[in-house]
DNA sequence: GGCCGGGCTGTAAACGGTTACACCTCGGGC
DNA sequence: GCCCGAGGTGTAACCGTTTACAGCCCGGCC
């Protein structure tokens, strides 16, 4: 590989004005740059990155630690913050599967000084500890933290009033016996839907039972089973509020061989919108987390932090959800959402899209 | 954020020493090594991970580049690699969107020095030149490249034979009126599925005919739109082909939206084994893309030519598809993919899976 | 003619590590 | 007592850049 060294001694120049005319310099003649450009051409130079790095302390990389990288929406949200970052001309460097803060803490230290600012999903309760030696040189956003953090800055997703908001939209349509099918028992977004379940039954006069909860999680399959037990309890809901769009899946699936139809005898809402939520029949209602927006967000704090670091005040921002109103919960008219209905979209998916 | 310097001076060691402690050198006493490490803890060094790149040539991260991150597919394959990429502790320097071949240069600089090898997925024509230049002094695997490519390893999927496998599926079921919804024109993968379609239909003694194809863009809509078409032909098909799974969705309302039935009316079939295709109703028959290994081969591709860079000569591999047997095909026993029925799977797909 | 300043270029010191090589200190063998 | 080798450590070169600083040349002004 040609080195500065390479193009300076060919081009018969000295390797700073190899460097100026790679950086734009004004202070190079253009006979210079022109002769330069060509040298460099044919060498098939360009300024190694690294080297770059070391001296100007900048990489133009961003670091995306997830604790696994399966499932739909991690995936959305590598897509999310890579859009952001595209915009601020920032590669990501993305290492997953942390599940543990031991494995958090080796990825940390090898992504230390290869990145400019770094997201971070951590479930696991110890995280911070381990994030916090990083967090004093480096700018971190925490997604999703399980805890009060005051070190870095955190974008919260706001399950409490989606789940609020979809449940008070069920009871609008009518709907008393709102039965829920939990997320798992040490998940924070799974507790914190709940949560927000519980109050829009109190905010109705409605109280919230054991009777009407059934724990799932996450997964198709736990989301069939919970709904066989909900569907063989003796007073049968009319609505059932999933923890998260997988289960729905396996709930309407429950339902359908039972018997039942949906909305018709049992109306569904899920909770994240992924991709496939739209396809399942009856379309499903669900609440929409905006994983674009979430990247956005996190960039848009790296970015602040990184312009003026000296100011210490850490953010904590709460990522807004919205209802998608689709078939599954009845609602007279389905058409919040116009991606509901089969529309012509997006540029074309490239390959096999 | 202290350096190497810093411990050296505070453990009253030489930065050697500190440097061989960290690189796990057998030639320091084993007090040395416990006092550097108390000392290295005490000030929270770790080395930088630039520095250390510059000296050592070797980054621990792979470059990967596609043209667009969107759509299932291409998350799919970013998982792919980087699951491959982690059995090896190498990170992923992700960059995406470089549809047309400057976009790629751009690109391919800006990761110069910065990865060990590269894979790369640019369906522009030029995109081969781009990338001559970088192969030559690293490692590079072309996924899909639409033509012959002599500089690099490739990897190609193996449309051709897997849409002739699934085609001859349908024909074994009895169907002889069989259709195909053609993707995009100048879309390579397209193309190939297109062959493998007309060679099946000749092995079997069937002709190809205009009568029976439609071209769609590989979204849901055209897909719609093609199987009305079709259906409004004078003779109209007992089976059709579709492109890719995206399409085979919009194709299955289209036949529900005609008043008939899938597979009784007409059987369907789709390309990719997107995560979805076992949600529809009935499940999707299709033809499964490995991309996990397809993930894996590139990764182990690149580690090979990192091992020997001498052996110049390049593979070219083609991989495998395989039938994935639903219910919208029609098949008797649709039993062949355990992943048509609910089933307990993975491992919680944490936060809001 | 001398001085000054601006435009262009070169020299060399960083950046934070790794590692070849030299050196020192012992203990053991003769 | 001398030599040798091995284990432990330090010195300094090097990786490929950026950039502060110095220097050179030349034209214009006094």
């Amino acid at each position: 590989m040609a080195t500065i060294r390479d193009v300076a001694r060919e081009a018969g120049v000295s390797i700073a004005t190899v460097s100026r005319v790679f950086n734009d310099s004004t202070l190079v003649s253009d006979e210079t740059v022109a002769n330069v450009r060509v040298v460099a051409e044919r060498l098939n130079y360009w300024p190694n990155g690294v080297a770059r790095s070391l001296i100007t302390n900048r990489t133009h990389a961003l670091g995306v630690l997830l604790p696994d990288i399966y499932g739909e929406f991690f995936s959305d949200v590598i897509r999310g913050i890579d859009l952001a970052a595209r915009v601020h001309g920032f590669h990501l460097l993305v290492s997953s599967s942390h599940a543990d803060s031991d494995a958090l803490s080796g990825a940390l230290r090898s992504m230390s000084g290869r990145v400019d600012g770094l997201v971070v999903m951590a479930p696991d309760v110890d995280a911070p500890v381990a994030i916090r030696g990083f967090a004093s040189h480096c700018p971190v956003v925490l997604l999703n933290p399980g805890q009060e953090v005051e070190d870095c800055d955190t974008i919260s997703i706001a399950n409490h009033d989606g789940a609020f908001e979809i449940v008070q939209h069920l009871i609008g349509l009518g709907h008393s016996r709102i039965a829920m099918v939990r997320g798992p028992a040490r998940n924070l977004d799974a507790e914190q839907r709940l949560q927000g379940y519980h109050a829009a039954l109190r905010a109705a006069g409605l109280a919230p039972s054991p009777e009407l909860e059934v724990q799932g999680d996450f997964t198709e399959s736990s989301g069939y089973d919970a709904a066989m037990e909900l569907l063989a309890r003796p007073a049968k809901p009319t609505a059932m509020f999933v923890g998260n769009d997988h289960m729905a899946i396996g709930v309407m699936s429950a339902i359908r061989e039972s018997g039942l139809a949906v909305p018709d005898d049992v109306a569904i809402a899920g909770f994240d919108d992924i991709a496939m939520a739209r396809f399942t029949s009856p379309p499903l209602t669900t609440v929409r987390v905006n994983t674009a927006l979430l990247g956005e967000r996190a960039v848009e704090l790296l970015m602040r932090a990184r312009r003026s670091p000296n100011a210490g005040i850490k953010q904590h921002e709460l990522l807004p959800t919205s209802l998608v109103i689709r078939g599954s919960c009845g609602a007279k008219s389905a058409r919040r959402d116009p991606s509901n209905r089969l529309r012509r979209p997006q540029p074309t998916p490239a390959p096999a899209g």
